[in-house]
DNA sequence: TTCAAGATCCCTATATCTAGGGATTTTTTA
DNA sequence: TAAAAAATCCCTAGATATAGGGATCTTGAA
């Protein structure tokens, strides 16, 4: 089955050569292009396209708001973005918002081809540099945690949305242990309220 | 410069087809091969590769073990890891601890050579089954949200850690409007504390 | 071994949250 | 348009968290 392509760049010079390059694959077909994003709800009704190439830095409506505005109309469109930069608040905004692939402007040609048979496979394509980042997303947090581990476990607890009366009692020790624990914990992370601690285990603690 | 790889396989024959593969890149140099993580420590000082393909199921240490033990005494060392199926679990765990990439023993050839390519320049090398999970990772939660705008707004300043009182003034209501509104969030969450609503927050509505 | 930090416990008072009512106005939906 | 849902506000009382103080025992580091 051939792949039905609609390329989105401000560039008409990027524009052509994605368009060199697909020609050459006989499953690619270019259904249409455009500079931008501002009619891209009619240009995906009026062709119909099964993959979206989107660059992201594009005037008027940008890849980003045009892939929200793809997936929330047409959701089965698949969007493989494309951009000259891997900036990270990018990057996961994309994913986000389901984009399929997330490619450089300097990946090789061989590998844009890659991807758009990756992403129509069903999977998704990454330049290894963005796959980095993302997996760093994993990492656990280096900060490091002022908490004792007794502060740190009643926390958690608490995190989890235990009273005091019931962490007292799921780690065996009585009401006023866990009182005193919370007091430390609130002076050491320079707050005063039940709200602020969970909201810093959420923040900064759970891995 | 030649990139020293140690390979973990509980099969012969796939550690064979895996030196036969290397052998026609002239960057990379097998520097050994065991069959499970019994002495991984130990390998890894004697040969001490750059990169390791490391197969998941093996008797005795398997290959999260070795790849946990690796990164904790010699974080340098790239660790690829290699197995039959994608198992979302595994992947998660393998991620968290590390691995530089996740590929699957049907992968092409030509793409294991890639991926260990892509590894030694910095990036991650994922299988696009793999990275598919990833971004899955992402997506937004499903799950229908039975509060109100205005009651999620609520949520969200009261899982930032703000009190009653303060969130009325940032909302720009009374202390008796967010009182009505939390009670109502307890009742549709079936829940009766703040912990409770806050950890209900981070672990379902945020994004 | 001595000192500091951590974990444990108690008392008391105040602040804040929780929960039961009830009520009005606006917005949305049937 | 009429009814339901959402958003707004108030009062009150009981429950829970917060904050000050003080105290004992254990453990690990100097």
């Amino acid at each position: 089955m051939i792949i039905r392509i609609f390329i989105y760049d401000d560039s008409a010079e990027r524009r052509d050569s994605l368009k060199a390059l697909l020609m050459f694959d006989d499953n690619c077909k270019i259904v249409g292009e455009a500079a931008n994003c501002s009619n891209v709800i009619k240009d995906i009704e009026t062709f119909y396209p099964d993959l979206v190439l989107m660059d992201i830095n594009m005037p008027e409506v940008d890849g980003i708001q045009g892939l929200k505005l793809i997936k929330t109309h047409h959701p089965e469109v698949k969007v493989l973005m494309q951009t000259a930069f891997d900036d990270s608040d990018k990057i996961f905004t994309c994913i986000k918002n389901g984009a399929s692939g997330y490619i450089l402007k300097n990946d090789k040609p061989q590998r844009i081809l890659q991807a758009i048979e990756e992403v129509m496979q069903g999977g998704a394509a990454m330049n290894p540099a963005i796959a980095q980042k993302v997996l760093n997303y994993f990492q656990p947090k280096t900060i490091e945690n002022p908490l004792t581990p007794k502060e740190t476990e009643v926390l958690a607890k608490l995190a989890d949305g235990l009273s005091y009366k019931m962490v007292a009692d799921v780690l065996g020790v009585s009401y006023s242990t866990v009182n005193s624990h919370t007091k430390k914990i609130y002076e050491k992370l320079h707050i005063s309220s039940l709200g602020e601690a969970i909201a810093y285990y959420y923040k900064n603690l759970k891995s």
